[in-house]
DNA sequence: CCGCCGCTGTCACAAAAGCGTCATCGAACC
DNA sequence: GGTTCGATGACGCTTTTGTGACAGCGGCGG
């Protein structure tokens, strides 16, 4: 697994150097600037796991990142972690509600914020967290890579396995073509995105082998989600 | 889509009762108990949204709560916020650690709590925390793209989807065919008017399966509206 | 170093599903 | 009662998705 890239909004450099050196000792991919609108671009360029990102910097406020970084469709769901030296319950209400998942008010322990960051991002990406993944009777242990079925294993080819842990950590959410390519396939080359049916079949057939019930939904002219509930 | 459902652990009772009665504000499904191996009980047997959870209660302790919520298959995923006049740092992270999804210091504010859970809840169940459409017993979520009124999946194709997600996001409002060919159907082509009455009776047809009345309304020479006020 | 084998990306074709239009019927309006 | 506008069912067509086949790549064991 890759590691959690992390971006870092903070304009105290003397705070956000001992910050990116905790970030690191974690083993994080941390990307640090001390501008609001920086922040928008680098996180549109790549999307970032989570953001941790101060209220008070140059340029735009951090709120107005926040409610920005909402607004774009590939940054929508990425957590945000607000710091703050405003302690106010107003503010702290404020920033939740803009869509922050957590707030936290200087000063603060590196360790805490350690803390809170995995605790965000083992609910948004359980697979850094090393957990196992399950949906229905569907499991994957992330460690030893390893697919179970009601008990039964399910042999996986590397590009279905991710595909199916992508789904896994968005159990119900519409995926278009695009974004799977996106967030499934290597960054690198152009793929065709039919490519993505191919192995959305192939997924399909690995996991019902035995007549289960399919578990990958067909969005038509959507795209693609798993979904254990048979209404549909 | 049904309230939230949440469980408290709190054995202060007038602590619980004032947070019971902001819960009952928000609308949540509140179910409370002072025990912990109440608590396990009560969440086995029927799963919450999300838990909060005092560190010290009667009973086992708070972060063994939530240590076995986590190894129970059913509760593996539920979102905890713990409570706690242990203000200490070390005990805030060692809550995260065990699998807290958020951790608050007493004595907070109960709006604050609210924002908190409202944000852990936006994460895990969107649903829940308004990325739904909602119109009388219709509910669109527009993350997994279901449909359904009164509880009971209703299958849409593209073209209906989006009609009823622009009617939904205009209640009672009425359009004329022309602004629904501009608004819900791709710009490029350019579409007999007419075609948005066949739309709009295969929404119908879809969304009144089953002798349901008609949320549709005819406006007579001017168009169409979302509308459930049957005295027309 | 070679050859096998598993995996991948792409294609062409088949099967669905959904779409737009029309002709016709029915209801509302004047 | 005539006229206008909306509802409806049928139908051919287009778009989207499912599927099987295939050739290329790359790793691994021999």
């Amino acid at each position: 697994m890759s590691k959690a890239r992390l971006l870092l909004v903070e304009d105290d450099k003397v705070l956000a150097e001992l910050l990116v050196w905790h970030f690191e000792r974690e083993e994080y991919d941390v990307r640090w600037t001390t501008d609001g609108e920086e922040a928008l671009m680098l996180a549109q360029e790549h999307v970032p796991d989570i953001v941790i990102l101060d209220w008070m910097i140059e340029g735009i406020s951090g709120l107005e990142v926040c409610r920005r970084l909402r607004r774009g469709a590939a940054t929508a769901n990425v957590p945000i972690i607000m710091l703050t030296a405003r302690g106010e319950e107003s503010d702290r209400v404020r920033g939740l509600e803009t869509g922050a998942d957590d707030y936290m008010t200087k000063p603060f322990s590196p360790r805490e914020l350690i803390a809170r960051i995995a605790a965000v991002l083992r609910r948004v990406r359980p697979a850094l967290a090393g957990e196992v993944l399950r949906y229905a009777d569907v499991e994957m242990d992330v460690v030893s890579h390893k697919v179970r079925r009601d008990g039964r294993a399910v042999p996986l080819g590397p590009t279905e396995y991710r595909l199916l842990r992508h789904f896994l950590e968005h159990p119900g959410r519409v995926f278009s073509r695009e974004r799977l390519l996106d967030s499934v396939w290597p960054h690198d080359h152009d793929i065709e995105l039919r490519t993505v049916d191919v192995h959305v079949r192939r997924l399909r057939k690995a996991l019902n082998e035995g007549a289960k019930t399919d578990l990958i939904r067909t969005i038509r002219s959507a795209g693609y989600a798993l979904d254990a509930d048979g209404d549909y």
